[in-house]
DNA sequence: GCCAATTCGCTATGTCAGATAGCATTATTG
DNA sequence: CAATAATGCTATCTGACATAGCGAATTGGC
């Protein structure tokens, strides 16, 4: 039997959502992701963690819902993040001194060795994704994508 | 009691995340999301469902197949999907006249006449999104991020 | 022509990052 | 003091990805 052409692929499909940035946005996002875990693999660190285990690194004492807040992270999702984190001992709770909801929170020793290590992963990573794009292209997806989402319920 | 003063929000609160384009493609992609379910509340569309029915709109008798690829859903996602808007009366699956494993995907009436509207949508989500970038910002963005994702395991 | 490999649509299941609702404790404000 | 708000938490839901494996159909090498 002959082969089926038609199910060659055609040369002009799909226009309209090439022009939406929203689609362009997840597509790129879930590239990200992939090359993230991959880079992560043996850590074994997420985006958010790591995300997490950097902002309080470098704002040791930070509270946890302030933390929340500057991720964008709801409380609810941020109690078992942080439960997960101080399990495997790479940050520690403490208790506020004066509000007694509040704790703050500091990286263990073991994650404060191994911090530059992980942000160095963190940075191979992006290099590798963006490998296409120049220095000052990076900049300015950077400047236009922090334009997007900055003050909008972050 | 006083006020607590140590839980005001410092001035300069993380650094390296700013500049790890991962990050700020994650919290804008979040930020688009929201902002899309806003918008497409009462149809119900996704941005996945509308990806779809967007794209067999422009692409008539594409087969499952084909539109995974397209879109960057895998064949075990795209089943149940599929399923839906079939169920939802928006698509309609017919069988391929040579290939019997392949299903071709048409628009029903209803959804065909519906498109203009739910593209009109997913423009004014956007525009309401981008008010703070000009055109020419907009399609910076966009040409960049198509540049992230495209031909990386899309 | 036949057999191996591949493709297609599908089920089942797991993971991750979001969401809401509601809770007890503690702080702040009117 | 009473009402309101904030903190950390549990429980639960959702959407969008993932892998593993299935039967049926097709293709390609021999």
């Amino acid at each position: 039997m002959e082969k089926i052409e038609s199910r060659e692929k055609s040369t002009a499909e799909r226009r309209a959502l090439d022009s939406l940035v929203g689609y362009n946005l997840r597509r790129a996002s879930v590239v990200m992701l992939n090359d993230f875990e991959v880079e992560f693999a043996e850590v074994p660190l997420r985006p958010t963690t790591f995300a997490m285990l950097a902002t309080v690194d470098e704002n040791p004492g930070i509270s946890s819902a302030d933390l929340g807040r500057l991720l964008g992270i709801k409380s609810a999702n941020m109690a078992p993040l942080i439960a997960e984190l101080a399990n495997r001992g790479l940050i520690e709770r403490r208790g506020h001194a004066e509000d007694k909801r509040v704790q703050i929170l500091f990286l263990t020793a073991e994650a404060r060795n191994a911090m530059p290590k992980w942000r160095q992963q963190a940075l191979r990573h992006e290099e590798r994704v963006l490998l296409d794009l120049t220095r000052s292209e990076r900049a300015t997806l950077l400047r236009l994508l922090r334009r997007v989402w900055i003050g909008k319920g972050g």
